[in-house]
DNA sequence: GAAGTTTACTTGACTAGACAAGTGGTGTCA
DNA sequence: TGACACCACTTGTCTAGTCAAGTAAACTTC
C-alpha cells in the first residue's frame, strides 16, 4: 500500500512461457486473434469481457481496452456499450487494394521511369469536365496529356483536368521530372479520391500513344479527387492490359 | 492535492466555443486534421509534441496519445521515439479500393442475383494449380465454374479451385443459394488474400458463358486466399468490361 | 579537435483508479 | 398483470502519475 512506484514490484518476473518479450497489449491481441482464427468464437459470438481479460492477463483495464480497440479498428470484433464484445461477421469485411504512385511503383521495381508531355495548356471546360470539377461550362481548366514509360515502353496514358483554383502554377511544373499526382499532393495535401477501375478499349489517340492496337483491352482507371468539397482534378489513366495490373493484398 | 476525485473539479465547465459536445480526443484529432488539411504542417514537418498538446488542450497525456495514435493508424502522421511526430508524406499513402462479395453488391443495388453452376467436381490438380495451392501435382482438388447474373444478365464467370483439406464439404454446397466466397468465409474464418486486377480477353468458354464476343475486353481479377500459410483457394473472376467496374474511394 | 558523458526532450507502454452511459434482468408495488 | 425502480454488468472515456528507451545537442575531458 505504501509503494509509490506501482509498476516495479512484479514487472521483471515473466509470467508464463509464451511471447515473453512482446508488449502485454500485443499478447492480448495475439491471443484473441488466434482464438478467432481457430474458430473459438464464431462470427457473432460473445467474446471475453474486458474485466475477464484483465484478470486472465493480470494487466490494467487500459491495456485490455487498447488491445480490443485496435481489434475493432481492424474490423475483427464489434463492440457495444452495455452488451459486450462480439466476433465480427467477416463476410461484411471488404477487401482493399492498393494503388501506388506510378513513378514510385516503377522505380521500386528498379526500372527507369520517364514521361513525355503531349499536351499542357489551359482550355475552356466542356460540359462534362465542368460538371465533374464543379465549374461552369467554358471556365478555363488546365489539361495535360502525359504518357508514362517503364524502360522506354509506354505503360500509362494520363489524361488529366485540373481545377486552376487549386493549383494555379500547375502548368509551370516540369512533368518529365515530377508526376502530376506527386505535385498535386504537395499543393493540396489532404484529399479524398473516388476511383473506378474498368476494362475497355483505348481511343485512337491513346492507342497511338501507347503503341497498341485500338482493339487491345486496356485497364482504365477513372479518378476524381476532392479537397474539402472543392474538386481538384479528374483523370483518366489508360494502361495496356498486357503490360499492367493492379495488385494488392487483404489482411484482416 | 487532497482531491480524491480528480476528474470532477473542472470537467463540467465547457472550455471554449468549438465542439463542446465531442470527446476531447476527437477535438484534438480534428484540430490536427484541420491543420494538416490547411497546410499548417507540410509533409515531413515536425508537429506539436504530446506535452505541447497536453498544455494546449488541458487534458492528460493518455488522451493526447490516443488522438495521435489514431492519426498514425490512419496514416496521417508518422511518429518516432526520441524525435517527435511528423506530418506524413501522403505520396506514400496507398489508396484503397474495396471489393465486396458479389451477391451483396448486387442485392445492395436492389437487383436480383442468381448463379448457374457449370462445373463442380473433384479432379487431379495440374502443375499450375498444384503450385498455387501448395499441393503436389495430381492431388485431388475441387473445381467449380459458376456464372453469376444480375437481373438475368451474366456479370461474372468464376473459375475456382479449392484445397479439399480446408473445405471438405465444399462440393456439397448449393451454389445457387450461397456464393463460394461466403461459404469459405464461414469454414475458414480468418485469412489473407492477394489480388491482381488486369484487363484481358476471355477464353472461348468464358465468352460463351458471358454471352460476349471473345474480343470484348474483360476485367479479370485473380485472387488467392491463404489461411495461416495454408492456401485455401485460387479463383479467376472474369467480368465483361462493358457491364462491370470496381469502384472505391480513398479517404485519408 | 576528438571522444565520451550528461542532459533535455521525445515517444512507448503501463497502472490503478474514476465517472458516465447503455443494456437487461430482478424485485417491488399498485 | 403491468409499471417502475434498482442493480449488475458492459463498454467509453479520462486522470495523474510511472518507468523505459531513443535522439540530439551541449558539455566535459583528454
Amino acid at each position: 500500500m505504501a509503494s509509490i512506484s506501482p509498476a516495479k514490484s512484479d514487472r521483471p518476473v515473466p509470467p508464463e512461457g509464451s511471447q515473453v518479450h512482446s508488449a502485454p497489449y500485443l499478447r492480448i491481441k495475439d491471443y484473441l486473434k488466434q482464438g478467432l482464427g481457430h474458430g473459438q468464437w464464431a462470427p457473432g459470438a460473445l467474446m471475453p469481457s474486458e474485466s475477464e481479460l484483465v484478470s486472465r492477463f493480470g494487466v490494467s483495464r487500459m491495456t485490455v481496452t487498447r488491445a480490443l480497440r485496435e481489434l475493432q479498428a481492424e474490423g475483427l470484433v464489434t463492440r457495444a456499450q452495455g452488451l459486450g464484445t462480439y466476433a465480427a461477421h467477416l463476410a461484411q469485411v471488404s477487401a482493399t487494394l492498393t494503388i501506388r504512385d506510378l513513378h514510385e511503383e516503377i522505380t521500386a521495381r528498379g526500372h527507369q521511369h520517364h514521361a513525355t508531355v503531349h499536351l499542357a495548356r489551359s482550355e475552356p471546360a466542356d460540359a462534362a469536365v465542368a460538371a465533374r470539377l464543379g465549374l461552369e461550362a467554358g471556365a478555363p481548366v488546365f489539361h495535360t496529356l502525359i504518357v508514362h514509360h517503364e524502360n522506354r515502353l509506354p505503360l500509362q496514358c494520363e489524361d488529366r483536368y485540373v481545377n486552376p483554383a487549386c493549383a494555379p502554377d500547375y502548368l509551370g511544373v516540369d512533368f518529365t521530372r515530377t508526376t502530376p499526382t506527386h505535385y498535386l499532393l504537395e499543393v493540396a495535401p489532404l484529399w479524398e479520391a473516388q476511383y473506378s477501375i474498368e476494362a475497355g478499349v483505348p481511343s485512337r489517340r491513346e492507342a497511338r500513344l501507347l503503341q497498341i492496337s485500338p482493339l487491345d483491352p486496356c485497364l482504365i482507371i477513372l479518378r476524381r479527387t476532392v479537397n474539402r468539397d472543392l474538386p481538384i482534378t479528374c483523370a483518366r489513366l489508360v494502361h495496356p492490359g498486357s503490360r499492367y495490373r493492379v495488385e494488392g493484398q487483404f489482411k484482416p
